[in-house]
DNA sequence: GTATCTGCAAATTTTTTGCCAGTAG
DNA sequence: CTACTGGCAAAAAATTTGCAGATAC
C-alpha cells in the first residue's frame, strides 16, 4: 500500500508546524514531485518538474523549499560529487550507487535484518561495486556530552 | 612506520606516468599537503596551504592538480552537501562522520574483520550515528556486461 | 494582525575553461 | 621536439540573499 496525495500532505503539514513553517502551495509541490520521483533530482530538475503544476515558482523558492522539507527529515540530501547537489524523497531506507560507465545513480534497498555492507555487495542488482563512501551523521563526542 | 616522502613522489610519479600525466612540482605540491593533512580540506584549504610551499600556484591549478591526482585514484574527492567538495588523500580504508552539531569531520576507521556496519555505529570514537548515507561506486549491471 | 513566505533580480560562491607561454619527457 | 601544463582572467554553474508585496495562521 501506498501512501496517498492527502496523507503525504498532512506529513508535510505537521511536520513544518512542528518546526515553526508554514504550509504553501509550492512547499506541497516540491515534496510532492519529490515523492514520486523515482530519480534523484538535481534542484533544477525539480524546478522544471514543479513548473507544471506551479508555473510561476521560482528557482529561488524552489531552494527554500527543499531546505526547509529536509530540515524537517522528509527528504534527503544528497552529493554525488558531480557538482550539484540531488534530493532523494524515498522514505525507506536505501542505498545509492553510481555507475562509473553511465553516471546512473542505482537505489540498493538492503534487507536491515541482514548484515548491511555484506548484503549490498553482491546484491540482486547487479551492480558490481568497485569503491564505496560512507557518510555518517550525528554528534561528535565533545556535541554529546555538551 | 610512515610512507617517506620520496616514497611518496615515486607513487605520484608512477600513477601519473601510467595515466599519460607529468609530474610536476605543483602536482607534487598537493598531493604532499594533501597526505599530510589530517582535515579534509576544500580546493580552497589547499591552495592556501599548498601557496607556502609554491608562492605562485593558482587556484585554477589547484584545481587540475586535484582533479588529475583523483583520477589516479591517490585521493578522493568527498562531498559533505555543504556547498563545496573535499579532498582526503589518507589511503587507508575509512568512513566519515559529519557532526551535526559543530560540522567537524572525523574520521572512523574500521576493523576489515568485522561486520562493517556493526562496528561503526557505536564505536570507541565516542560518535552518535543519527543518520547515515552510504555511496558506492563500480558498474551497474548494463555497464558490466557491456 | 503579524510573522513567514514568494518571486524577482542581483550577489556570492564554487568550479571550469580558453589561451599563450613554459616545461617535462 | 611536441604534447601536456601552469597562470591568468573571464565564464559558467550552483546556490544564496535582500527586498517589497502577498499569504498562512
Amino acid at each position: 500500500m501506498t501512501t496517498s496525495q492527502q496523507d503525504r500532505d498532512q506529513i508535510l503539514r505537521d511536520a513544518l508546524a512542528s518546526r515553526g513553517h508554514r504550509y504553501t502551495e509550492q512547499r506541497a509541490a516540491v515534496f510532492h514531485f519529490l515523492a514520486v520521483s523515482r530519480s534523484h533530482p538535481t534542484a533544477e530538475d525539480v524546478f522544471v518538474g514543479v513548473r507544471e503544476d506551479v508555473p510561476g515558482i521560482s528557482l529561488a523558492t524552489v531552494y527554500k523549499s527543499l531546505e526547509a522539507i529536509v530540515g524537517c527529515g522528509l527528504a534527503h540530501k544528497l552529493s554525488f560529487g558531480d557538482g550539484s547537489a540531488r534530493y532523494d524523497g524515498n522514505p525507506d531506507p536505501h542505498y545509492h550507487a553510481r555507475c562509473v560507465g553511465c553516471d546512473q545513480i542505482v537505489d540498493i534497498h538492503v534487507d536491515p535484518r541482514r548484515g548491511a555492507l555484506e548484503s549490498m555487495v553482491p546484491g540482486p542488482t547487479g551492480f558490481r561495486v568497485t569503491d564505496y563512501h560512507i557518510e555518517l551523521t550525528g554528534y561528535c563526542a565533545d556535541c554529546s556530552s555538551g
